[in-house]
DNA sequence: TGTCATTAGGGTAATTTGGGAC
DNA sequence: ACTGTCCAAATTACCCTAATGA
């Protein structure tokens, strides 16, 4: 199947995370992120990855009860 | 749904509220605020979701005082 | 062909995390 | 109940030069 997913640039992905880019770089080389080469060496990542990696988010918004303990 | 809006750092946070940044961490671990994680686990902010919390709703006439008002 | 922003490297500060305690 | 500060370890940011990409 394809992904249908385009390649990131390294800037672009340390943009979204708010991160510097040197940062991504970093996440690729330990093996966080999986990423592509070109020929020259420079690295080009999956937008759906990135995408999958920011969806972490934890703390709902929505029903956060003020005081809540007996809840659960 | 692509929030799309910048990302802040816990220091970022901190400064905003004038509070120590071990404060907003506290904030995220209680989800009291969502919070995004970089691959290597530091935190990053909504910044439409901080500003939000900034304008704070104060000045109503209702009790503000202990247990804040419930959004609904 | 040349230009110029971006990236890969490596090194060293600064920030953040996590925990427990006061 | 909430916040600030202490600690050690991990992650990230900024400095540089050379190579790559468009």
């Amino acid at each position: 199947m394809d992904t249908g997913d385009r390649l990131l640039t390294p800037g672009e992905v340390a943009a979204l995370f708010r991160v510097d880019p040197k940062t991504v770089t970093r996440w690729a080389a330990a093996g966080r992120i999986s990423s592509i080469r070109t020929p020259g060496g420079h690295r080009r990542f999956r937008e759906s990855e990135v995408r999958a990696l920011l969806e972490g988010e934890e703390g709902l918004t929505a029903e956060t009860s003020e005081h809540q303990v007996r809840g659960r």
